[in-house]
This record gives C-alpha cells, structure tokens and sequence, in this order.
DNA sequence: ATCTGGCACCTG
DNA sequence: CTCGCAGGTGCCAGAT
C-alpha cells in the first residue's frame, strides 16, 4: 500500500503464505514493504519462524487512536474498525486464546470479528486508509510527528512480542531443578503433594507454637494460632511477622518464602511453561495503559532474583543483558526542558550528581527526593527535601506539579508521544461534583477547588479529597512512567532492526529474548556479543534523539555480556 | 461447584 | 516492604 492507504498493488493469491512473505522480504532489500494485517497475534505468529521488517498493526494502532480520540479501552479487532468506520454495531473483542494459530486462523472470519460477507482483505484496506488519515490528523493537531512514531514502535513491538513467544527465553530445567530439590527436597512423587521441607516446616510451626494442625496458608488460621500462643498478629504480611521475637515466627518466614516459590514457580510452573528448554511467556504489548508492557501466564514480568541463574545461554552462545540506568528521573529532565536536572542527567550517577549540586553530596536524600516528587509522595520526612527541589530545578517540579493538577481536575495528560491516560471513572467524576457542591454550599469555605486535597475534612470530604489526591498522584507519575515506556519501545524497535541487519553466524543471529519495562535480553552467538552491545548503546542514543530531540539528557543503556541471567546485576 | 474480593508477594 | 506509581499470580474465605 502507498503511504496514504491507497493499494499500490493488485491483490494476488499465494498457495502457501510464509514462503511468499519470507520470499518478498528476501528480494526487496531496503525497499522492503511494511505489512499492514489485523494484528501481529493472527497475522504474524503462524507465519513465525518467517521474518518480517516492519508492518503496521491495525489492532495495536486502533487502541492508541481510540484512546487518543477519547474512547479507552475500545474494541479493537479488525471487525470493530470496520463496524466503527461503517456506523455499524461494534463487536466486543473475543477473549484471548492460547490457540498457536495455523495457517487457518489467519483469514478465519470469526477471530477477525468481521460481520458476514465481508472480505478481510477489503476491511483491512479500509481500515488502514482510516488511520492513516487519523494518525496525520493527530500530528496536523500540533503533536509533529510524534504520534506516528508512536504508531511505528508500537507496530515493531507486537513484532518483537510475536517473536519473543516464538523464540522464549533460555531455561535451564537441570538448573532450576536443582534449587528445588535442594530447598524444598525431592519432586512429590504424586503431582500437588506438599514438598518434605514445607510440610516439616508445618510440623515445626506448629510445635514451636503448641497448636492443633492448621494451613499456614490460611491468614485467618495462623493469625489465630498465634493468638492462642499469646503473640499478637495483625497481619500475615512477613515484614510484621519480622518484628515477633519469637521462633515460630522464623518458621513461618521461611515457610512463606518456600511455599511461594513451590507455588509460583515450582515444578508446575515448570510442566506449564518451560518446553524444550524454553521459557515461554505470552507478552501483552501495550497491556498497561502507561503503554508499558503486560504479560499473560507464567509470570514473565516477574521471575523472581532467585531464579535467574536458570536463564542461561546454550552452548557457543551468551546473554547480553542490558537495563537503562536511572530510567525515570532522566525522563523528567528530558521532559521538562529543566536545564539543572538535565545538568545533573548528562553523565554517569544521576543522584550522586543531584546530592552533589543540592543536597550537600547526601546521596540518599536526593534519591528519595526526587523518586518522591516523581510518585507525588507526602508522608514521612519529605517535605523539606521537595522544597529543596522546588527551589533548585522549577521546571522539573513545575512540569510533575502540573501533571498532578491536570489531574486532580479530571483532565487528561499525554506521554512525549502522545499516548494518553485514561479519564476518570463515572464515579470519581460524581464524588468530585460532590465535593465541588458540598464546598460551594459551606457558607465560610474556600472556593478553591483544590482545596479539596488539602484533607483535613471529616467524612465525606475526607474521600473525595483521597480520591482526587490518588488521581493526582496516577497523572503525575503517568507523564513520566509512560513516556519512560515511549523510549523503551522505540529503542526495542531500533534494536529489533540493527539485529537483524547483523550478519548470521554458523550458529544463527542474535535476538531478543527478553523486554520488561527497562531491561532487555539479547541471546547471541558468543562471537557476535560485541556488535550486539554496540548494537545496544546506539539504539538507546538513537531512541533519546527520536523521542526527546535535541537533550543534554544521558539515557544509557548498560549492556553485560553473560552466561546466565544471575550474573547480570 | 464456581466466581469474586482481599491479601500477600514477585517484578520494574 | 509499611511511605508513593504500574502490573501478575496463587491462595483462602465467603458469596452465589
């Protein structure tokens, strides 16, 4: 298609699609084309292990515009677009399914959500021709073209999130394993058995506190427990449990410790998750409103610290893993134009610079300061730390300050590329009407809205007071959380495409094996890590330029060559 | 028997 | 991990 939407081509039947996909995008070199499909999950997963350039994903692309266009959370199948554009009734999307799609799926009216007799291949000529011209409205609106990078990355990300499923993460079962065994004793022979250590652990939690058998699991029973050996329990959280000098509490520390990772990440985890010594999580690209990315099963944004020596590279290969350096504050300097925070972003240690120029080199202070500023923290002794701040860098407080009014007063604030936030529920826009009447009825009150947050009200305007403040805090950190996830897509994308430029290796090319939030891992061929770390630190400099223009702000990216994850920070 | 909310704890 | 942002997952307990 031409860059306006219009067909460039005249539409052709192949017998089998990925040798025709992989055959275009071998002949065509640099002129390669961009695909447009219904979305990477129907299109581009059954064509796998087949690679592609660039596509434009209309899925992904109908969720930023809808949202832009002030309809969160829209349908987003090809099906919605099309009804959407044709006034007909939008169909709600279908729930996801784990179906590995066959070549089938991709034309399979029902999963493209299409009403009867309409040919997909016309729906999705229509519906890009439409946002093309959405998306240059939006950049006609004063966004540049922002927005439209925006469009591209989040395309490049479902490419990337396809492959990663494809590919998954290294696993190394025989590593895994053994920490298993050797924290909580041999596999149960009869699948959903407790494990010897946690069941010894019960045992012994139960005689150090001279109780009946009960579930440690259960916070109503073990509160109980303790309760009836005279230890006071408010909660099972394990930093209270912590403050009990007493052993039973030591038990149940350990206990908790062990059962949750038996739970989450034991030997059924394994059977569900780990194939062929692959880890293999489903990414949810722009899962979370800040357009960071979700994931669906098997926890793969939250494998914990323990774990990771079972990522390992194969055999000839390495790991590099790479994780942007103090992420956020840099995104506030760059955001904010603020030259003093800039000053302090421009080389290594952001906070080490920052105690240095306003804190009298307290490093800590200026860390909790400035992480503070950035969640719209009040509480503990941080106020004098946030009047310094005020004082010394304006512009940057000024810009998270204005974020947080915005949205005390329902209004809606934007990444640096022009993602949104979502509006405020229907019920905090009628607590926030009611607390609006209820000031201008008190006869002596102040006026001023925001007064509301100021607290120190009984009652009802206690929560609306929490409520605008909590809404405040969402926006302020919003500005920062989703433009910091900008930066990271368009540097996955632009690490995605100096990859695969990399020449191939007898053993094979680099490629991504891991993205959350900030830190990437690229699994590589042991002779290629070089190129794979420059690879790294130009795509993070190339993403500062594209997403904030021209900075003094530093946005690094620290690549480590390893063998295995554990090794890495 | 199945669903849902609360809790707890893992990640950035 | 209490103080301040964004998530996922599993378990229990109570409701349906």
């Amino acid at each position: 298609m031409n860059e306006d939407g219009s067909p460039a081509g005249a539409a052709r039947q192949v017998r089998v699609l990925a040798e025709a996909v992989a055959e275009i995008e071998g002949a065509a070199g640099a002129a390669a084309p961009r695909w447009v499909w219904a979305s990477a999950d129907s299109a581009y997963a059954p064509l796998l292990p087949v690679r592609v350039g660039r596509c434009h994903d209309l899925a992904l692309v109908e969720a930023l515009l809808c949202a832009h266009e002030g309809w969160f959370g829209a349908p987003r199948s090809l099906g919605a677009a099309w009804a959407r554009l044709k006034g007909l009734p939008v169909p709600e999307d279908l729930p996801a399914s784990a179906d590995s799609g066959d070549q089938e799926s991709l034309f399979a009216p029902d999963r493209l959500q299409l009403p009867p007799g309409v040919d997909a291949l016309t729906a999705v000529v229509a519906v890009h021709a439409d946002q093309v011209r959405r998306i240059a409205a939006i950049a006609d609106a004063g966004q540049r073209n922002r927005f439209k990078l925006l469009v591209a990355a989040e395309s490049a990300g479902g490419l990337v999130a396809a492959e990663m499923a494809y590919d998954g993460l290294p696993w190394r079962v025989d590593v895994h394993n053994a920490l298993l065994t050797e924290l909580l004793g041999p596999r149960p022979q009869i699948p959903g058995a407790i494990p010897q250590r946690l069941a010894e652990l019960t045992v012994r939690l139960q005689e150090a506190l001279g109780a009946r058998p009960f579930n440690p699991d259960s916070h109503t029973q073990v509160i109980k427990a303790f309760g009836e050996a005279g230890l006071r329990l408010t909660s099972t959280r394990s930093w209270v449990v912590r403050e009990i000098d007493h052993p039973a509490a030591e038990i149940l520390i350990r206990y908790k410790e062990l059962s949750r990772l038996h739970a989450a990440h034991g030997w059924a985890w394994q059977d569900a998750w780990v194939r062929g010594g692959r880890f293999r999580p489903e990414y949810v690209v722009g899962g979370v409103v800040s357009g960071r990315w979700a994931g669906r099963g098997g926890g793969a944004l939250q494998i914990p610290r323990i774990l990771r020596g079972a990522v390992v590279a194969d055999p000839g290969w390495c790991l590099v893993v790479a994780d942007a350096a103090q992420l956020e504050p840099r995104v506030l300097a760059a955001l904010s134009r603020d030259a003093g925070l800039a000053r302090t972003a421009a080389g290594g240690d952001l906070y080490e610079a920052l105690a240095a120029a306003a804190f009298r080199g307290e490093r800590d202070k200026a860390k909790l300061g400035l992480l503070g500023a950035m969640y719209g923290q009040t509480s503990g002794d941080i106020g004098p730390l946030l009047a310094t701040l005020r004082r010394q860098y304006p512009a940057a407080m000024g810009y998270v300050e204005a974020a947080a009014r915005t949205g005390e007063e329902g209004g809606i604030v934007r990444s640096v590329l022009g993602r949104p936030c979502p509006p405020p529920s229907a019920e905090w826009m009628d607590r926030a009407e009611q607390g609006r009447q209820d000031q201008a009825a008190e006869p002596d009150g102040v006026r001023d809205w925001a007064a509301a947050r100021d607290g120190g009200r009984d009652g009802e305007g206690d929560a609306v007071g929490r409520s605008t403040r909590a809404r405040g805090r969402f926006t302020r950190n919003f500005v920062i959380q989703s433009s910091a996830s900008d930066w990271a897509l368009v540097l996955l994308a632009m690490l995605r495409r100096r990859l695969t430029a990399l020449e191939e290796s007898a053993s094979g090319r680099p490629h991504l094996v891991f993205f959350q939030h900030d830190e990437i891992i690229v699994h590589a061929p042991r002779d290629a890590a070089e190129a794979v770390v420059a690879a790294i630190t130009a795509s993070a400099d190339e993403a500062t330029r594209l997403v904030f223009g021209d900075t003094p702000v530093r946005l690094p990216m620290v690549p480590v060559v390893v063998d295995a994850y554990a090794e890495a920070k």
